[in-house]
DNA sequence: AATCATGTAACATGATAAGTATCGTGAAAT
DNA sequence: ATTTCACGATACTTATCATGTTACATGATT
């Protein structure tokens, strides 16, 4: 089953942005993220509509930033794009009449449930700003300089 | 995105397997889990191959448990049926060129591989005889007799 | 008016679990 | 021996959903 890269790519792409100055197009990002415009606008009009960025018509139009990135978790962002299920294994049933399939679906439940919520609040305790750091440090430990717009590192 | 059920699939029928005397056919268990004998004889041969169950053609024949089911993890069964990946989100490169991207896609990774090590140690931690015996309490709990092939519970 | 960029709708693609049809193989019952 | 039963295996279809693509409308800037 191929996963579901729309949180992946959002962080992506607002970490860009927050490096860039002024609005970025849905064209450019498209080529960041090695795929097409109308797959950008789609995802991200979830991040705008929650008023994490907003969006321009026209000449000097595109993509910026609309929020304060010390405020917005990395759960904000999944939730933004349509919070869809973290997990690729469940039940078949959502209310079985067999009580031998609801002890099994109540007992991995209860597992994934636990899974999700470890999930749901290390997603919660990272804002991007604290994310952005943390890729600046990791540029500083790798030796290159970071405040450059160098966001591309080695090609490895 | 549908959910990969082959986990609760088979524990459904392995609990079924264990109150019942005698091969079950693959359309009997078919019946149980409402679906079409191929697919369980493709799903059981993972858990043949792995010895957990072993089949028998010809009248009388069918499928039966071959293990300890004292032995047999939740986790076990997962894998027997493929070890399909846990989380249905994740990066879209495994590799990126882009260091902001590596950056990005660590973190999120750094988050499931924290659920996904908890969900293991979830699903390694319970074996079949105990979720038969949780079955067995919740029966008692419910207030209808669980040792005499009431497999089935009110409609609920 | 021309250009640029987003917004939206409609449709195609890819991947994968699940569902289905069919035939072969071997074991048991008659 | 023949029939019946049940699994084994292959091939194909279906369902689902993120993603990809094409096309056109809308609004802002020049």
């Amino acid at each position: 089953m191929r996963k579901d890269s729309r949180l992946s790519r959002m962080l992506h792409v607002l970490l860009h942005m927050a490096r860039h100055d002024g609005p970025m197009t849905s064209e450019h990002i498209a080529k960041m993220l090695q795929t097409n415009p109308v797959v950008v606008r789609r995802t991200m009009a979830g991040l705008r509509d929650a008023g994490y960025v907003s969006s321009e018509k026209g000449h000097g139009g595109g993509w910026v930033i609309a929020a304060d990135l010390e405020k917005v978790s990395l759960l904000d962002i999944h939730r933004a794009v349509g919070g869809p299920s973290l997990f690729a294994i469940g039940a078949e049933h959502d209310n079985p009449a067999c009580a031998v399939e609801r002890a099994v679906n109540g007992a991995l439940e209860d597992a994934l449930r636990e899974a999700e919520a470890l999930l749901v609040a290390r997603l919660g305790a990272v804002n991007l700003a604290a994310l952005a750091r943390s890729f600046d440090a990791q540029c500083v430990a790798g030796g290159w300089n970071a405040g450059t717009g160098d966001a591309y590192g080695p090609p490895t």
